[in-house]
DNA sequence: CCTCTATTTAACCAACCAGTTAATTAACCT
DNA sequence: AGGTTAATTAACTGGTTGGTTAAATAGAGG
């Protein structure tokens, strides 16, 4: 597997059940327990989809106590949207019609938004 | 794998060399020689990439004679895309601090940019 | 038709992934 | 110290990935 910071990010959010997690932890800190509850899998299964959310440093964990929370971490986010922001003209429906954009742009920034 | 639309995405953009290749073809359509032409890879590696970018939706190909051009399709991105609108706060540089951010909203949308 | 170019398919390999169960570590609480 | 709860590590498994080389397919053009 490729071990750069964005392919880390990629491949940890390819699958559902991390996205899930990361959803959850988007409403606030999480213990290992309660993260694993909505699923239907055993503890360690839980356990190393956290290890490869930790690695792409989605997330992080803090000590307190036998429970071991774990929360987001923003720098994979903001690397993640700024590759995004690169097809921009793919994606935002704005710009979605490229002669509509070319016609725009003419306009000297002129009525945006 | 997962299947879903999204994970399809993600994990094909978990490749480095996938990457590059969607970042050419963000320049407009190429053959897969032209798409080769910058890895040192074997043809077939390639293709096998084009598959998978294909399976996600992120490309489709135009039959021209003996030449497959590749181009890129614009509705994964706009899947991705609305992804990572979920979690705007944690990248978007205006919304990093969240005081700042809730003073900014109670302002009623005073003096956006 | 033959050949050249473009590309895919087949068969194989080593490494990795997502899950399992069983055993282990860690910290708290009497 | 002993027990309970929280979580990780170990060992194993079947399926997938990313690459290889060799063979096959498809169309263009003499």
């Amino acid at each position: 597997m490729s071990t750069d910071r964005l392919s880390l990010a990629f491949s940890a959010l390819a699958d559902p059940t991390r996205r899930a997690i990361v959803a959850r932890l988007a409403l606030g800190e999480a213990t290992v327990s309660e993260l694993a509850a909505p699923f239907d899998m055993s503890m360690p299964a839980v356990s190393k989809h956290l290890r490869v959310l930790e690695r792409s440093g989605l997330i992080e964990q803090s000590q307190e106590a036998q429970f071991r929370p774990r929360r987001l971490r923003p720098e994979p986010f903001r690397e993640l949207a700024g590759w995004m922001e690169e097809y921009r003209r793919f994606w935002d429906a704005k710009l979605d019609d490229l002669d509509a954009y070319l016609k725009e742009i003419q306009k000297e920034d002129g009525d945006e938004r």
